[in-house]
DNA sequence: GTGCTAACGGGTCTCTGGTTCCGTTAACAG
DNA sequence: CTGTTAACGGAACCAGAGACCCGTTAGCAC
């Protein structure tokens, strides 16, 4: 009864040794078909093991519920990072970013998906606070652009660049989830102007 | 076997004296509550009867599914619309507008609320149509001082008037579902600055 | 007031997520 | 190569959401 079997239980940690990690990909793949097809409220945990050709008992061990899943794929995206693209100009810089929101969102798998992980993140604190680190992260990959533009005097001294970044996404995903247009490349160029023009004319600086 | 039957079904629809509008009522009102309560995904109609002091055969005979009790939740929530400010210039309608949206979503029943009723929608067409017809409704209130703007000359000819009505509500819905930040008042002021400079500019006209 | 019938409501039955048990497999150490 | 044991997987088990049946209530018409 020493202290022998130190750090924690939390099944899949104590021997990384393929094993673990081929089944940790393999389910978090399958939950993200499911999630895609059947959105979060069709998710089934079995189904979820079916697809990954696993037991199920091995899905309801590792992440207990349908909300640690969908968390514990989130951190997984969080870890994957798209490069972003550098043109120069704000307006540029942030047309590219939205037109890549746009084009993620209108994807027939990822817009789906999206939708099911922020429908998740409404009603779990934890899935909710891997949600909010996930699009931390992407906010912070795509922030320089308006340092840049900062430093440049383009855009005031003072200003939020992170809140530029979300004001450029914001439009899209209000259309995504709560007022349903079409959501096209015209959007997000104007949502990239919109941020652009708001952002020159000091409407981000910290308070 | 004639055509006797005429009408449809849907039970509800036939004698509205009183007793079908009461349980209607009851029943909405308990969904209400459970629903910023339990969130959607803990949503159970048999909690919802019981709270409304009503048969919970009644429910599943009258609404069927969870997101047919959300959608005519919505449908009912459309009806009653809360009328507007008038200040006289864009900034202070937006303002008004945006200060509205956000003591809404930071309310602690209203909150959770349309949380979950965006969360339901997400997963079924239906709500989601009702979804997007409340939202509808509530920018056609607000769109007429976007249009008197536009009358004095302080916006472009050719204005998308709606558009930029949701540009005000966008960032403050984004931060509550996605990226969870505050949602205080200067966060309203913002977004109603934001939309306004951006409006003034023409990053709204219709292409 | 009285009869008709749409709509309600309690009780039961079912079916499917989710849990538990225990035998099997496969990383890793020596 | 061989032993140890964390982690997997099949199968039986359990609970609770949702469907059904049928007797009861209450609008509405005459």
């Amino acid at each position: 009864m020493a202290g022998v079997m130190s750090d924690g239980g939390e099944p899949g940690t104590v021997r990384p040794g393929g094993r673990t990690a081929r089944i940790r990909e393999a389910v978090l793949r399958a939950a993200e078909d499911a999630l895609t097809e059947q959105g979060f409220t069709g998710l089934d945990l079995a189904d979820v093991a079916r697809r990954a050709g696993v037991g199920k008992t091995t899905v309801y061990r590792r992440w207990g519920t349908v909300t640690g899943l969908v968390a514990d794929l989130l951190a997984d995206m969080a870890e994957q990072s798209a490069p972003r693209t550098e043109t120069g100009s704000l307006l540029g810089d942030l047309m590219a970013n939205a037109r890549l929101v746009q084009r993620t969102l209108t994807d027939p798998r990822q817009g789906p998906l999206f939708k099911a992980l922020i429908a998740a993140a409404t009603g779990d604190p934890k899935t909710a606070a891997a949600l909010h680190r996930f699009y931390d992260i992407r906010v912070r990959e795509w922030a320089p652009c308006v340092r840049q533009a900062v430093d440049r005097g383009e855009v005031p001294e003072g200003t939020d660049t992170h809140e530029v970044i979300r004001a450029v996404s914001a439009p899209l995903y209000y259309h995504l989830l709560i007022s349903g247009g079409r959501l096209d490349e015209t959007m997000a160029d104007r949502a990239a102007e919109a941020a652009a023009t708001a952002a020159r004319a000091g409407a981000y600086v910290r308070a």
